[in-house]
RNA sequence: GGCGUCGUGGCCGAGUGGCUAGGCUGGGCUCUGCAAAAGCUCCUACAGCGGUUCGAAUCCGCUCGAUGCCUCCA
């Protein structure tokens, strides 16, 4: 049987503000959309953050046997700079920088994307689109809404009538906003007066003379809005109203707002169930974002070149330090946070790494099923990650206590706990072994000798050859450990 | 200015009406030739001020502070 018969998952609704059962459209399938990233530059932490942590929400309703179609899109139309410029987008603008095809940018980064999002061991998605992909889709939706006259035409440009559509529906419903609100309270932009309302928000954008990418459409040559893309390649893959929508907190307003709206006005219905936002990321007490240069990249950890760290630090450990963090909760990178975590995740997985050596006896001192419900319970409740690191830290200790014959353990028991320990850490979490990777048997086995050489001299009480032995390992990475029942070792 | 979120022990971070996570750091102990590792243990907190309640870190109000969105952003 399917483990989400026996769990029933909660989920942050960030439309209703409370978490609610999740009950998918079709049972046993979810179709999860995440907005992805504008491709014009490195994804920096931030960014690897959001993706992270919807890759644990698909790693976890994959382990409790949903079939999950996840659609995750790459924005390589661009956006605009702002409402005031002329219609140049960032791609085109760092293509132009840069003297290159706006496509080699969108290939450059969408390659250094997936490398990174790899690295740090993101499942790919089921379906990655890209919006200049769907140019066509976007186009009937826009001629759509304009035929239900809820978007008008202006040189070239369609916008969406925000306060139109706000008569009947409420556009802030996601963000919490009253359009009467936003109207007092609109900044005051230049170069703007096309729009009917500041609150419009463009559907088609004419292109100028020097815009480098272009398309036909019924209202000239142009290119989609910024809002557009995700509405089509949404509903096409997912459907008029589909399971969960995610992204970055920051996406909620005005991106999120102006999908709803959209779809809305398409298709007559509930575009989405659940919402689901990841919070930021801050660096330096600030959110980390491109625009301020107030970041770090996955790169810069993994190979210490950074001024921020004092080394370098393994994907997983990295990985690790995002997870001990709730999805929802800003979490403030530093490097001493992050060596903290180091430090846990490697005596965790020492732990885990002895799973084998352990003797079962007749009796159990700790109850497998209850912990092995604890540990469903934290990820059903919302996706918490740090509870489930909790249990799984009680996890290790159990093991360490096993090893040192202070607790027992049945062999039923011990091979339902290292099947879970296995599906939490390496499934569920994405978690890599990366303590042992680096120790070949052929050291194993020159360190195995010298342990017993060592042996020898600590039997004829030849302290100090011992310790040279011990010291010079040391020194080379390899720590000895002197345990009741032998000597181990583990390679730093 | 508008709409939000948050303020937890030395640090990071869960919890969100009574059962008071977890990790890192520091002190003590056990084990050990010494050390390391491991285990045990100690330092026991909820910004401030009021209120509701038998009981509040958790609910309500105010104050202070931080931060997100309101312009592209994960």
């Amino acid at each position: 049987m399917e483990l989400y018969k026996t769990n029933q998952l909660k989920i942050y609704n960030s439309l209703s503000k409370t978490k609610e059962d999740f009950k998918p459209i079709v049972e046993g399938n979810v179709g999860m959309y995440v907005c992805g990233p504008t491709v014009y530059s490195n994804v920096h932490l931030g960014n690897v953050r959001t993706f992270m942590s919807f890759d644990l929400v698909f790693r976890y309703l994959k382990h409790l046997g949903y079939k999950v179609r996840y659609v995750r899109n790459i924005t390589d139309a661009g956006h605009l700079e702002n409402d005031a410029d002329e219609g140049e987008d960032r791609i085109a603008k760092k293509a132009r920088l840069e003297q290159i095809e706006p496509m080699e940018i969108v290939q450059r980064y969408t390659v250094d994307f997936h490398q990174t999002l790899q690295t740090i061991n993101n499942l790919p998605p089921s379906i990655e689109p890209t919006a200049t992909g769907h140019i066509v889709e976007q186009i009937e939706i826009i001629k759509d809404i304009l035929e239900k006259g809820l978007a008008y035409e202006i040189n070239g440009s369609v916008y969406f009538d925000v306060l139109k559509y706000n008569e009947t529906e409420h556009y802030g419903i996601l963000s919490g906003r009253n359009i009467e609100d936003s109207i007092h309270n609109t900044r005051e932009l230049d170069g703007q007066s096309e729009k009917k309302n500041p609150q419009d928000f463009a559907l088609w954008k004419k292109a100028d003379e020097r815009h480098i990418m272009r398309w036909p459409s019924p209202w000239g040559v142009g290119f989609p809005g910024w809002h557009l893309e995700c509405t089509a390649m949404s509903t096409k893959y997912l459907g008029e109203t589909f399971d969960i929508h995610g992204g970055g907190l920051d996406l909620k307003f005005p991106h999120h707002e102006c999908e709803i709206a959209q779809s809305k006005v398409k298709n007559n219905v509930k575009p989405v169930n659940y919402w689901m936002h990841a919070n930021m990321l801050i660096l330096n007490g600030q959110k980390m974002a491109k625009s301020t240069g107030n970041y770090i990249l996955p790169n810069e950890i993994f190979s210490g070149e950074n001024t921020i760290l004092s080394k370098a630090f393994t994907p997983s450990a990295t990985r690790f330090f995002m997870l001990q963090a709730h999805y929802r909760s800003v979490l403030d990178f530093t490097g001493a946070g992050l060596e903290a975590s180091e430090r846990g995740f490697i005596k965790m997985m020492e732990a885990f790494n002895k799973l084998d050596s352990v003797a079962t006896s007749q009796t159990s001192s700790l109850n497998i099923s209850d912990w092995k419900q604890k540990c469903y319970d934290s990820l059903n409740d919302d996706f918490n990650s740090p509870i489930l690191i909790a249990n799984l830290f009680e996890a290790a200790k159990y093991v360490n206590l096993l090893v040192d014959k202070k607790e027992t353990i049945t062999q039923l028991d011990l091979n339902e706990f290292k099947t879970t320990i296995h599906s939490f850490v390496y499934d569920v979490l994405g978690l890599q072994n990366d303590l042992q990777s680096d120790s070949s048997e052929k050291i194993a086995g020159v360190v195995e000798m010298l342990i017993k050489m060592r042996n020898k001299a600590r039997d004829n009480k030849n302290w100090a050859l011992s310790d040279e032995i011990r010291d010079e390992l040391a020194s080379l990475g390899i720590q000895l450990k002197d345990g009741k029942d032998g000597t181990t070792f583990s390679v730093n």
